[in-house]
DNA sequence: CCAGACGTTGTT
DNA sequence: GTCTGG
DNA sequence: CCAGACGTTGTT
DNA sequence: GTCTGG
């Protein structure tokens, strides 16, 4: 389970990562949380992308209110009737620079962040829903698979997390079914840093996610 | 995922 | 302990 | 505790 | 993942 993101200051390096207009307005947003509204990056019909601002939880259609599932099994996501709809028809990625993963037992539990060694961004792959009315923000929920043997020493699932290639394909309205289901694997671990993490970088801030979303 | 708040009964 | 919000 | 199902609308 | 039933 993925509970926990940073999405840290990279910019100019995410927007070109994503293969985003250099003028897109984005927030960083270093402690992301079930709830938060978080930027997600998804095509547009004329197959060029753009960010837009999604509530991470999935609701249902109807449901305005609750937490919503912020996590959805790759394996199932496209027979379940909760995510299906959304699978087929809703894909968008969700940007993050870091994810964390809670280990241990009782008081030895703790928090580590895993990221890429290179430091480059991470694109969770994701569905996302309408919002129940106008006035409310879409929601969104991002897919786990398997761990990899580097998360595996902390937790027995990771999110789906997409290079380039793959992310075009998750995009594409026309990507055939088995092409999807194929991109959802564990990221390589050979490529990945994990460390131990503080308190301080998963609590998210007092005062609400609007408060620590700066503009750059 | 964690952090924080929590009901009623009824008084060391 | 359990529930809710972030 | 584990096992199993997982909403609703409405029909490719 | 989460909830419910047994």
């Amino acid at each position: 389970m993925c509970a926990r993101y940073s999405l840290r200051p990279v910019m100019p390096r995410l927007l070109e990562w994503f293969d985003l207009d250099p003028e897109t307005e984005f927030e960083a947003q270093p402690v992301v949380a079930p709830t938060n509204v978080v930027p997600v990056v998804l095509a547009r019909a004329d197959g060029t992308r753009g960010v837009r601002r999604f509530r991470w939880g999935l609701l249902g259609p109807g449901e305005s209110g609750g937490t919503g599932h912020i996590n959805a099994r790759s394996e199932t996501v496209f027979e379940k009737p909760s995510f299906r709809e959304s699978a087929q028809r809703r894909r968008c990625l969700m940007p993050a620079t870091a994810f964390f993963e809670w280990g241990g037992e009782g008081k030895a539990r703790r928090p580590y962040r895993f990221e890429w060694s290179d430091r480059a961004p991470l694109a969770f792959a994701a569905i996302w829903s309408p919002p129940a009315a106008v006035e409310l923000p879409a929601t969104c929920c991002l897919l786990t698979t398997d761990p990899n043997a580097l998360v595996a020493r902390i937790h027995d699932r990771m999110p789906v997390i997409l290079d380039r290639d793959a992310c075009a394909i998750w995009l594409d309205p026309d990507a055939p079914r088995p092409l999807l289901e194929a991109v959802c694997r564990a990221a390589d671990p050979e490529r990945m840093a994990m460390a131990e993490a503080t308190r301080e970088e998963t609590l998210p801030p007092r005062g609400g996610p609007d408060v620590q979303g700066s503009l750059f």
